[in-house]
DNA sequence: CCGTATCCGAGACGATACTG
DNA sequence: CAGTATCGTCTCGGATACGG
């Protein structure tokens, strides 16, 4: 691999492999945009409440993830009902601006890009 | 779902859903950036060597991919051997610098993500 | 050289039921 | 309220063989 390409290398820390992984999931991006958004403290059941499609398996297997990574920070009070709250840490804050450019991004183009498939449906169909 | 939070909607036109769902396979930012970084018209074979883990058949239906999307151009040669090349479209270089971005962000901070996630993995074995 | 076709395993995801 | 546990489905991606 050629050396402005080593970023691209196959080892355990490749960053784009260990990161990216990440955001590949269904649900990451979306729940570090709404806690970026919202600005501050999230209880599980308001995360639940704003990304609605989402089964509460999943948030807690995102919410766990992200964690784990030292992207959000949860906080469990000993009460009863328990009480879950969330936060981005200061690495979730530092990340979540550049999601939110390519977020934009998308949204600029994502007509453009699903004109495109559609395009390619076709073209691809007339050929049968 | 709140004003502020309509770009995480569940729609089919959804631009995160849309977008970031195609960069999370394995293989997709990877192309769009050895193709950035590259610069100009790269071969298959070519291709296939920079990025030397993927198979061949996961670079077919990762470019076949881009090309719907119109990120990625192909150019095909009525050639024996056959020759085909690839580059970006307009549409690929608008979107590389905010991928680069990101993995640039990736780069920076993966050790401490990598050390946070071994952290975690010890602090959930310790309560079993 | 640049694909396609086929098979297979792993894991992501959802649905549902249950719990402190 | 905020989880676990379990199960079934489906898609991704790798291995391999073959084709124009």
């Amino acid at each position: 691999m050629k050396k402005n390409l080593e970023i691209f290398s196959n080892s355990p820390t490749c960053p784009i492999r260990n990161v990216f992984d990440r955001f590949g999931d269904k649900w990451s991006v979306l729940v570090l945009m709404v806690l970026g958004t919202h600005g501050g403290l999230m209880r599980f059941g308001e995360l639940k409440e704003v990304i609605d499609d989402i089964t509460q398996k999943m948030l807690t297997v995102t919410l766990r993830t992200l964690e784990a990574d030292g992207l959000v920070a949860r906080k469990y009070y000993q009460e009863i009902p328990p009480r879950v709250e969330y936060q981005l840490t200061d690495l979730g804050k530092d990340l979540v601006p550049h999601i939110e450019n390519l977020a934009n991004w998308a949204s600029k183009h994502v007509d453009q890009i699903l004109r495109s498939r559609k395009r390619f449906e076709k073209k691809v169909a007339s050929k049968d």
